[in-house]
DNA sequence: AACTATTTATAAGA
DNA sequence: TTCTTATAAATAGTT
């Protein structure tokens, strides 16, 4: 006899084993939930889902995929075969976001967030940082310190959803997401009337 | 007394009220998955919905829904359902990058920059951002000087490109996005690790 | 991979 | 829209 579901902490599952087998499952049951949603409101979605091994999984409706496709190879990509392989491109994108965080960790251990951001704080006394000219700070730079600024918001948003379900179950999902984007789509944008239609 | 929860077919929705309205508790309800599957599991998560009236719903840990801001940005228009309305979505991308722009300016019009940039550099005098308590720096600031970031990339992007045309003939893709023109610039990584899911 | 007791999500209704 | 409630669906722990 089992004991059915059991309520689980929301934290990160520290053994491997129940891990993957918690991906696994949810893997599948957003997938699920998605290709649910495109089918019952006619919306489309693209998502995917980097692990941490770096193996990526991809869900997109209805042509998102084929906006992969281009971006993997540099041209249109109309035929068939391509498509078979949808782990193709997101693995490719996983080895580019890969890349990032390489660059990132390999910046960090140099030591030089704190010179950076000294410079940067230098450099910007009574202007605009876009304002100032190209070679004073290099793409590198510039970089590395917005990844340390994703982190940080990681963190800090993780911090607040601690908070959050130290006393009842918080309202809202969406300011787990920190992207500017994000923020701005659900709320301070007009898209005029109804969603759906209209 | 109600039913209930209902069993549905798998089929559109016909109902306009009832297609918004499962949207919006399925829409909260996968981002509650997604939410969910990258605590327990330390996945990394990029998702967009689009709906019939153009509307974006984005969900991103750490900062794949850039990504897909992109490829959106990038799409060429010339395949089926989602090309039916491109100036539609096109234009209402537009809005979403004017509200961060607009975000922006409101907050550079305050001049808090130089005062976040100072507090950045005195507090990370010897840590990590990510290593510091996680109150000494709002939300809002954070978001801002990543607003700015963002922002300085792409001038200086910019700024690269202009250099290249000078001389020849740029590769074409890659070139329009940051995220991928640096993972690009040092390709050669390599992830294929053993992962979930073998 | 299958099972099943529970938790969680959600379709209707208010 | 938000809440309530009955029920469907997802899934944690077990085999």
């Amino acid at each position: 006899m089992t004991r059915g579901r059991q309520k689980i902490e929301m934290k990160l599952i520290e053994a491997t084993k129940a891990r993957q087998v918690c991906f696994s499952k949810r893997r599948a049951g957003i997938f699920k939930k998605a290709s649910e949603l495109c089918t019952l409101c006619a919306v489309h979605i693209g998502m995917i889902i980097f692990s941490p091994g770096g193996k990526a999984f991809s869900f997109g409706h209805p042509s998102l995929d084929k906006i992969f496709n281009r971006l993997v190879h540099h041209e249109d990509a109309d035929d068939s075969s391509i498509q078979r392989q949808p782990d193709h491109r997101a693995h490719i994108l996983a080895k580019l976001n890969k890349t990032c965080n390489d660059i990132y960790e390999q910046l960090e251990s140099e030591k030089k967030q704190a010179d950076i951001l000294k410079k940067l704080s230098e450099k910007s006394q009574g202007k605009r940082l876009m304002d100032l000219p190209p070679d004073d700070l290099s793409l590198e730079e510039m970089l590395m310190l917005k990844g340390l600024l994703e982190e940080r918001l990681g963190c800090l948003q993780k911090h607040r959803e601690e908070l959050a379900s130290q006393t009842s179950n918080p309202p809202g999902f969406f300011k787990h997401s920190f992207d500017l984007n994000v923020s701005a789509s659900s709320s301070s944008v007009d898209a005029d009337a109804a969603d759906h239609e209209g």
